[in-house]
DNA sequence: CACAAGTAGTTCACACATCAACCAGTCGTG
DNA sequence: CACGACTGGTTGATGTGTGAACTACTTGTG
């Protein structure tokens, strides 16, 4: 937990320093970047994610108002809005990935062995369908 | 990072509803409960769980007015102040603990193996130094 | 002793997260 | 087709976290 702390909070850190972005900014874009169009409607997105629809919606507004996405009316479904990155969310993004694909590298892949990693996933895997068990949603 | 998120949000979750301690309240209460008296100045409190000093403040205020804990003043430095950890407190971290531990080893600790933890501990440790290198303090 | 520099703590402004309440549109079933 | 239940999305209140600016006290050095 201790590493775990500390791994995100750097990781965090040189992300907004060198690309100006959060890592939930970071999140929403890279998902953005990869649909077709660079189109989502925010469920879709909720469901990527894995965040609640009021949480979704607060920080597509914050990065609305900072022109990195922005909200189209859904032309089949006329209560449903759909999201685009915005020519600067990609740039951005694309621009931020490389690098921060390099501070994984360097602050933990590079450091840890093939051993070590496939453990970690076990374990990650184990985990996850206990708390899969508890827990009905996830 | 997934099997992270998953359980923090999950034990989180069970802290709160079956305690009503939020994981920050837990953290400040578990150090206050093993200090002597009960008490603690705020910057000793601040190393032991690596916060800034802010946010300590800002959580103090809060847990203060919710009576967990209490503000005096420090004696020997004027500017200084005292927290000690009140009655209520008490009484609720000594609930929450034994609750929050089965949990702890109800979700994680009873489905990984000893060879597991050494290598989970041996990834931790290698990151932590890592980062301690890249990030002066910590 | 005087003053510069540092330390302890608070506060303000803001970003991020949850929950509950709410509107509006869709859909299944009688 | 009508109506109740569900779904997509927003909003408001509140708790949590960061950074910068500020107050007030302490300490080191001339």
């Amino acid at each position: 937990m201790a590493m775990q702390d500390a791994l995100s909070e750097y990781l965090d850190r040189q992300l907004r320093t060198r690309s100006g972005l959060s890592t939930p900014d970071y999140q929403v874009l890279a998902h953005l970047s990869e649909a077709a169009d660079g189109r989502l409607r925010p469920f879709e997105l909720g469901r990527l994610l894995h965040w609640e629809k009021s949480r979704l919606s607060q920080h597509l507004s914050r990065m609305e108002k900072r022109g990195l996405v922005a909200r189209e009316r859904c032309l089949t479904d006329q209560r449903g809005a759909i999201i685009v990155i915005t020519p600067q969310g990609r740039a951005l993004i694309e621009a931020a990935a490389p690098l921060h694909v390099a501070e994984v590298r360097n602050t933990f892949i590079d450091h840890v062995t093939a051993e070590e990693l496939e453990t970690l996933t076990t374990i990650g895997d184990k985990v996850r369908k206990r708390l899969g068990e508890l827990d009905p949603d996830d």
